[in-house]
DNA sequence: AATGCTCCAGCTGAGC
DNA sequence: GCTCAGCTGGAGCATT
């Protein structure tokens, strides 16, 4: 009954400001703990977690930002030397190959036969040298980078990207448009918008 | 060799960027080990540590700012019933009373009388409830919070003190001044700048 | 139909897995709004914002932590010449008093005589290092905090409060109990545990 | 002149202490100042600075590690449908083909003769349907990721590896190796530690 | 001793 | 343009 006591009409507001967010945030942490719960579960099942993190971050993006990011992560990785046998994926070629209006398959090849990976690599250092520096000429000479004449696997594939990078990310010149962010501000090229409406396009098949 | 193969100018620099943020890193992290370690004197010297760290945060704070907050905090505190029998402290009544015109000395002493502290309290619970009356009284008499009449101590002290804040935290008006922070944006009242020269008064005093 | 398609069992699940979660976080995240907007009515209600974040967090806690910490904080700030005129709180006195064997009124009054507070202070920096140096003389006679003969808002008091620290901080000998926590482990003092069943125990009220 | 008041020795040992740290964390703001720079010079060089953190984050990884991440995130992103064209790239591969006992070059080109990828696609739809059901026909023969029979660029190509990675992982099994994170604990396979000794094997050199 | 959890400062993106 | 809230990463803490 004495309620009427400890508070003013500025304290019962106070107060009850404060009870309402206490509410809420008891209901909130409720959901975290079930949060929680799922993502024990997942690790239970044999996932791993961390992946599993991922995946919910990368799926908040459009697929336009996901596959922009590591395009770029692919090719800063390849100037610093990270690849270490991976070569570029093919989110970083298609970005660096922008509009190839040049007949594709123009003087490739013959630098498969000069670079000729079948042979078994005796010195695998030196093979590694020339398949960069093979890069590099490819880049001088205009080539893109999918021209790459070497097949997964074969370590000298990523050496010859590192040399394409090395050589097309740029003697003299500024920073080539590959390296920058394609627009900023600009979620989504074509109208398509992520936020609602769409979530993910479900586009994966169907 | 050719060092030169793993980066363009771009690449170069690039990687210059990094090595330079990496350097920059490990420094921090030397400091913050630095840290941890006087954290760990501390404790080990007996010190609570989550005060020292309180302690660490307040000093960043101008005078002013921290004696602002903390007569708010006690201010709140008050209206939530939070006091528990510590009573306003000092600096919640100082901001309580910011410019007496009233002679000081008015009304007060005969509230003593009349609540009567030295009474030895047969049924605490009435007590308090008297004492939070009276408190609320004395603020429709237009007294101050300074004017409580029991004795630090006296848990009818704090009751006291939450019937004045209830009443003057104010029916059917908006918040009072004393509610709001003083004015925002000005760190120190008088010129008296924090960041640098002054930090501390030094010494508290002498 | 064709959900047979992007997965085995293996990938089904992980998709379960996944869109649970993102369905939780979107309920999480209406639960944020709705608290951020509580927050806001808040300010517009001319709250100060940083003070009723600071009450949520204190509600948080138990009477026992929450005085504890506050009663730590006030003896370190007194320590580091933080307290600018505000006289060490009750909370603190009360700490350090934990056991009082000796008669409550027994020799503190004739300080009052000796001190003579109604002094009108001729030179304030005089009286207040002679109310520090009286702080000190009292603690070495084995007065408690409690006993400062200077009234509320007197800054002599917050001198005398600073003394008495001073020299029960403790000249030669290692930390005293006052400054440690008090135990650790056990949350609340009595049996009376805060997760559930108590919340706050409103004994603001009645 | 007599500072030593304010503090009796626990007093001037937690001064110390609290000066010590406030020291340390000014020098520790001062390093986060230039970071904070290089950082802002790196955007102003057109580089982008998202990407540029993720560098950060990954140079701090073993080889091992990094690579051990990226190829489950491939693999989880093909579980889920997000690889949008983009096939799998080389080092999900790898991990999806640990103990290769069959002969490398077995089954695979005939498949590339029965899936034609020559031929121009005439409802993209439908092609990308045969691929991947294509995908999952050579994973139920045993053959390996690797035998895709599309080239890096052709869509179908990642509608191919979806099919696979479907039927892969794992219609009624349990989570196969392949999903599982390696072993953990074990940061580099081969004793190889990373903290130093090693940092980047600078591979990217020689 | 190792691990998981909780808390907090630092950083990033929005909003006036 | 600056502030500010929200969030992520890391540090401290408790636990087994």
């Amino acid at each position: 009954m004495d309620t009427g006591h400890n508070g003013g009409a500025a304290a019962d507001q106070l107060r009850g400001f404060i009870e309402e967010v206490e509410r809420l945030e008891i209901e909130k942490q409720e959901i975290a703990e079930k949060i929680k719960a799922v993502k024990a579960s997942v690790k239970g099942a044999g996932f791993d977690g961390k992946v599993f993190t991922q995946m919910l971050k990368e799926r908040k993006l459009s697929d336009f930002e996901r596959e922009e990011f590591q395009a770029l992560c692919e090719l800063y990785r390849a100037s610093l030397g990270m690849l270490n046998g991976t070569p570029l994926g093919e989110a970083a070629r298609k970005r660096l190959m922008p509009k190839p209006p040049t007949p594709p398959a123009g003087g490739a090849p013959e630098d498969d036969t000069e670079l000729t990976p079948e042979v078994p690599a005796p010195e695998p250092e030196v093979n590694l040298r020339e398949a960069r520096s093979s890069g590099r000429a490819a880049a001088k000479e205009g080539k893109r980078i999918i021209d790459n004449p070497f097949t997964a696997g074969d370590p000298r594939r990523a050496a010859w990207d590192e040399g394409w990078c090395a050589e097309t990310g740029s003697d003299g010149m500024e920073i080539p448009n590959a390296w920058r962010r394609a627009d900023k501000k600009k979620k989504v090229p074509d109208g398509d918008e992520k936020p609602e409406g769409d979530g993910k396009p479900e586009g994966g098949e169907a």
